[in-house]
DNA sequence: AGCGATTTTGAATAGTGATTCAATTTTAGA
DNA sequence: TCTAAAATTGAATCACTATTCAAAATCGCT
């Protein structure tokens, strides 16, 4: 869409001022009239780069898993260590986790085209655990390494889900009981 | 607040509206109009008698809660197995599972008090299931029971997730297998 | 029957949100 | 320098929200 330089620019505004807002206020706190503040635009600008807020904030969101994605492009060569500490890493540093939570939570209940993104994701991360579980454990049946992946990954969620009620709560120490507790095969120890 | 016949009534009638919108709408799509309108009041009279939407939200989806506890006044007689069957039992047929969801993850982003309440009740669940588990398992440790408490629920949180984002996600096959990974110690095998 | 407390009405308030669009200005390449 | 495409403005639109309140109706008790 934005082919000019000043176009460009100002998508770059755009998805800062969202990082900025949603991370500080949450998806709801989150207003297409804050983000045009933000960004020193007015709303006709942000429409004629993004299709609607959700596009936007989407993009952001996207971007936040991508940077702490071990290996962004081709799949096949991670550990499951490095998945692991990679979604405890989204979770505890990036600011916009909880409105992943947020989104992956609601999106069930409201938006059916969401709803598939998300559950599109979500099949895509049980994929490359159990992939990564697999290589780690060559004899474990590839169904095995698989409900393995869904109950680390559950386990994940819900232990994130806990972290964003209460930022005390030590989630990394968890996470990797969680992993030994399942007898998830590691190559390497825990850091 | 309410004293007579009348107004008890009423606030039977708004009740069973706010549960079946939440129900059917999500917490969002839910509004004081609609519930109004299925009540077949006006909001003069839902305001006469909540002191705001969300007190009547919150009451429906603790009500709900409370339907499917094992031992809902005193605590220190359930077994694991009741407790997990018990929460199974909350997401799968009951349609405020969602609400209960999303209401747990917004709430850390937005509303102070509404988080306070709800890390109360966690805070509370994991209590109850250490407990079962020290009762079942006498030669375990305190702290060993409460991590495997909190890191059972964090995994059926995680689980009750991928269900509202998936319906055809085996929720209670994935539940059992997780309590048998983690070794929880179980008196009755699973039904 | 009478009386104070409770309940109900229904319009009004006051604010919010995302999104649209015609008009204007700026850009980049020929 | 000219021009078509792209970017920007800023007001306007439209829909919807939770909540309030004064007035009227009703309730339950003595």
């Amino acid at each position: 869409m934005a082919r000019y330089r000043s176009g460009i620019a100002t998508r770059e505004r755009i998805l800062d001022a969202t990082r900025l807002l949603l991370g500080r206020d949450g998806f709801d706190g989150t207003t297409v009239k804050g983000i045009c503040q933000e960004a020193r635009i007015q709303p006709g600008s942000f429409y004629n780069l993004f299709p609607s807020k959700d596009e936007a904030v989407l993009t952001v969101v996207r971007e936040a898993i991508t940077a702490v994605d071990p290996h962004p492009e081709g799949e096949g060569s991670d550990t499951i260590d490095e998945l692991i500490h990679a979604y405890i890493r989204f979770i505890t540093e990036s600011p916009l986790a909880g409105v992943y939570l947020q989104l992956a939570v609601t999106a069930g209940l409201t938006d059916e085209h969401l709803k598939g993104r998300m559950l599109r994701h979500h099949h895509y991360r049980i994929h490359r655990f159990a992939d990564a579980i697999g290589r780690d454990e060559p004899t474990m049946t590839r169904e095995r390494a698989r409900i393995l992946a869904e109950l680390v990954i559950a386990g994940l969620n819900g232990l994130a889900y806990q972290w964003a009620l209460d930022p005390t709560f030590e989630l990394m120490d968890h996470a990797w009981e969680l992993a030994d507790q399942l007898q998830i095969p590691r190559v390497t120890p825990q850091s």
